[in-house]
DNA sequence: GATATCCTCA
């Protein structure tokens, strides 16, 4: 039994199961560490066909196969097991609410939630952490009333899922009764609950607030430092959120990937594009750490608001993995300012590729012609919008556009034609063709 | 079975 719990723990299945096999007499813990092995390694076919396979019915075996279906987001499949479970408990139909909360069907998870025979704490926590991880924050404070209306005492994470829904709807007065209704010196001296904390008043406007709990706190971790970084670049600190960087690790906290997006939008929000490119540098030499798709997002939107496009489009073209449309479309709202038409008809280029229905592309591109004074161009992207049928999702853009082309003509220095004209009519409002009869 | 940080603004 240690034996193959040894090889599970290793990821051999195939050697597990060789011994697993041999067994001449298997009790209740040896099939489940067999199951829960397959559920770990995500091969569900096989812990369902042990399951089936298995002499012995317990709640804890299914429970387990039910938490594997959810893990992979397969739905169905974990209703399919639930309805077919000969008895279900609390954590069953908890990890169910999970499950739909996860997926992000809030309806569905709160369906099982009030079909619930019984509910426990961690029941409540699912469903009213779910609402406030899925931006439903009026939600989450309603449940967390019934929760009270039935006397039951809430604990440190259900704290912690209240406070985030707070910071969401950014309503400090609420969330601060309630902390001074449970959160005593023993919450208190939780780190998760002070991260929350530090996050919320950051979050709400109150850096001072947020500074003030931070420097209170004994023992920071990673977390810790990584809200406080973040909550300074929000609000465009980047020097304070760097010399936090080094106090960190005066503490010998090691940076993450996490810290270092906290670290680069500080240099990004900041202006302050030298110590970016130095930190991005090092981050990868010194600290090891492996650039994600949003270093590079945030690397490509410091060059691009620092007027170095070309730098930019260089790191995209460098990046290992598939740059995707929050890359390019940060390198095209940066030629949008500095009006580089060539290196946006790139990046506009990648981004029909991708997205050939977001209008917003079309547009933010024949904005760049207008401003570049090339009408010609601007027909022909928004021609391209009704030639491929593309929603437009913003109704209000166009009559922005009609602002730009307005403030072009009006200009002493606009030499147009007639054919110029021609093109932007379509632009305009009756209002502003008036104005040039 | 539930628990905190994470690119951007047109």
């Amino acid at each position: 039994m240690s034996v193959i719990g040894g090889y599970i723990k290793a990821g051999d299945m195939m050697e597990a199961r060789v011994l697993f096999e041999a067994m001449p007499m298997k009790d209740l813990a040896v099939w489940n560490v067999m199951i829960s092995g397959y559920v770990d390694v995500e091969d569900l076919v096989a812990s369902v066909y042990l399951l089936e396979a298995m002499p012995f019915h317990e709640v804890g075996t299914w429970n387990v196969i039910l938490s594997g279906f959810c893990k992979a987001r397969d739905l169905e499949s974990a209703k399919n097991c639930f309805n077919k479970m000969p008895c279900k408990n609390v954590a069953s139909w908890t990890m169910m609410v999970d499950g739909y909360v996860k997926s992000g069907d809030l309806n569905e998870a709160r369906l099982m939630f009030d079909e619930m025979p019984e509910k426990n704490l961690i029941s409540w926590t699912t469903m009213i952490g779910g609402y406030a991880k899925n931006g439903q924050p009026r939600c989450t404070l309603e449940l967390f009333e019934q929760l009270k209306e039935q006397g039951i005492k809430p604990d440190v994470t259900l704290i912690i899922g209240i406070i985030s829904a707070c910071s969401h709807l950014g309503i400090l007065d609420v969330a601060e009764s309630i902390i001074n209704e449970y959160i005593g010196p023993s919450l208190y001296s939780n780190l998760h609950v002070i991260t929350s904390l530090i996050d919320m008043y950051a979050k709400c406007g109150s850096i001072e607030k947020a500074l003030k709990v931070f420097h209170t706190t004994l023992g920071k971790d990673l977390l810790c430092y990584s809200t406080m970084i973040a909550a300074f670049a929000n609000y465009g600190l980047g020097h304070e959120a760097i010399s936090l960087f080094h106090d960190m690790q005066r503490e010998n906290v090691k940076p993450d990937g996490v810290i270092f997006i906290g670290v680069l939008s500080a240099c990004n929000h900041g202006g302050l594009v030298e110590e970016g490119r130095r930190f991005f540098k090092q981050m990868i030499e010194k600290y090891d750490v492996q650039p994600t798709e949003k270093h590079y997002a945030c690397m490509v939107d410091l060059f691009g608001r620092a007027g170095c496009l070309q730098e930019a489009h260089n790191l995209i073209t460098t990046m290992p993995m598939a740059p995707s449309t929050v890359v390019w479309g940060a390198l095209l709202a940066a030629c949008s300012v500095h009006h580089n038409v060539e290196l946006a008809e790139v990046a506009a280029a990648e981004l029909f590729k991708i997205e050939p229905d977001n209008s917003g592309n079309y547009i933010l591109l024949s904005n760049i012609y207008a401003s570049a004074g090339r009408w010609h161009d601007v027909s022909n992207a928004r021609s391209m919008i009704r030639s491929q049928r593309v929603r437009k999702n913003r109704g209000s853009s166009w009559i922005e556009l009609g602002a730009v082309v307005h403030e072009f003509v009006m200009a002493d220095d606009s030499h147009m034609d007639a054919d110029d004209i021609y093109c932007i009519l379509d632009f305009l409002t009756e209002d502003m063709k008036l104005s040039y009869i």
